[in-house]
DNA sequence: GGATCAAACGGACCGTGGTCCGGTTGTATT
DNA sequence: AATACAACCGGACCACGGTCCGTTTGATCC
């Protein structure tokens, strides 16, 4: 491993935490495309440089804002209570996650959109909902290609496909709920 | 059915062509995001105001240069040799088709990218694969929800999953082929 | 062939994301 | 405590997507 990098400067650490929470602010008040780097900049009181120097662009800030609820969300995977929680048996465990994490996407939809790549890619926030299927798979005694087809399991929950369905297709949640039912069971194979 | 919308004028139809014809040849230079629409503009001697008012908006002109190659996708999976088209059992069909379209999707994945919303959702570019789709499942006589459950199939073909398993998981095309495969039997049951 | 009117045209203009660089402030060293 | 240096700060600046509106052009009807 190469040396760790520099820790963050007092102030700069200071200051993340100013422009996070004046944008959650905005976000919450005004709606996510609503909310421009400028009215960020002067409503957390720094420059605009800042923040693209602590988040990188407009979707890493996003990202970073989006970035706590997930966090929420994970944790609630890991010990919250069952059946999403552990204590639950697989099967029951997947379906919920499921149905948790596609909620989830539909919720902060607009946000998960703004911060674009970022959103998905970075902090492993896909590559933790993977990990989760993958175990539970395991624990159902499914064999095959099991990162791969965690992935095509969680491929239909992604939002751009979800809006598709809800937006232009008016598909209520209860029937795509049941229909990811389905696909899991076709194939874990009863 | 409402009176149909008054037909386009002779220059207008005219400016059309020369726009795409004009876009086409820019993207294939330099490269999608290389390509602004005052740079189109320029190229094809008309104004800015024109690019606009023609296609909406630069996603909308991206889709519609997208369109051209997708139409040629879709004539070959409707009329062209097998498997891909007609004259192969179904279950070939349908792997051929999977391949296919993984394929096309991260050969113009810059320009899918740039035509965001647009290009997957309009012009009924995802409607066709879904039908097809659909009708090839019934074919093999899967029972169930049928458009939903050819939504699930091809999700993990969808462009954004696609690419955080290539460009950052480096996984090689051959083996999301072949995870793919296995997930269409567990979902068709053999 | 004019006259008429809707539609298309084009380029000046604006807002926003993103960069840059001179000045400032925090931190390590002696 | 003073010095030195790196990191941080902020706002002027740029490029690009998108809008607006006065002008031009092509279809239609007499």
């Amino acid at each position: 491993m190469a040396d760790s990098p520099p820790p963050e400067r007092a102030d700069a650490a200071r200051n993340r935490e100013i422009i996070l929470a004046a944008a959650l602010r905005l976000v919450e008040t005004r709606g996510v495309d609503c909310v421009t780097m400028d009215t960020v900049a002067s409503e957390a009181g720094v420059g605009k440089g800042t923040l693209f120097r602590r988040f990188e662009s407009r979707e890493g800030l996003m990202a970073a804002v989006l970035n706590t609820s997930e966090t929420q969300w994970q944790a609630s995977v890991i010990g919250g209570p069952p059946p999403l929680g552990p204590g639950a048996p697989p099967m029951e465990r997947l379906l919920a996650f499921g149905h948790s994490r596609l909620r989830a996407n539909l919720v902060s939809a607009s946000l998960i959109e703004a911060a674009g790549r970022a959103g998905q890619r970075s902090v492993a926030a896909m590559s933790f909902a993977n990990m989760h299927v993958r175990y539970l798979l395991r624990e159902l005694g499914v064999e095959g290609d099991l990162p791969l087809l965690a992935t095509a399991i969680l491929a239909p929950l992604e939002l751009v496909v979800l809006e598709q369905q809800v937006e232009r297709e008016r598909i209520p949640v209860e029937r795509l709920e049941a229909a990811w039912d389905d696909l899991v069971r076709r194939v874990v194979g009863h």
